[in-house]
DNA sequence: AGTATGACGGTTT
DNA sequence: AAAACCGCCATAC
């Protein structure tokens, strides 16, 4: 278990989701080019695999798919959502974020 | 070692 | 415009 990450793309992609500041949200597609041009379902898996371990601080709730939603199914996505707006990032009535506007500069 | 699947993304139907 | 399908690469079984 644990997922061992050493030195792979896991440990990018998590380096740079850590880079991500507050108030702002990223797209798995956006990181997986970012990293070495992986698919976003990578970037997904990993950050997946990272709630399970919870071993890293990693603010994986910055993390949406690029219809600038929440891609999770469980009760995580209305985790994320509540962390999000806690940190100002505002939701449409549909809860879709504005990446144009809270969108991750890199 | 091979098969199945996954927190996506882009294209096609 | 919305839904379905295929494709990308890595992890899990």
């Amino acid at each position: 278990m644990k997922t061992e990450h050493n030195s792979t793309l896991h440990q990018r992609i998590f380096d740079l989701v850590e880079a991500i500041p507050a108030g702002k949200v990223t797209t798995y597609g956006q990181i997986g080019g970012i990293v070495g041009g992986c698919s976003g379902r990578i970037v997904g898996f990993a950050l997946a695999s990272l709630r399970y371990t919870e071993n890293r601080q990693v603010p994986w709730q910055r993390v949406i798919n690029r219809q600038g939603k929440i891609s999770l199914t469980g009760p995580d996505a209305a985790l994320q959502r509540a962390l999000l707006e806690d940190e100002g990032v505002r939701f449409s009535a549909e809860g879709v974020i504005d990446l144009a506007e809270f969108g991750w500069k890199t």
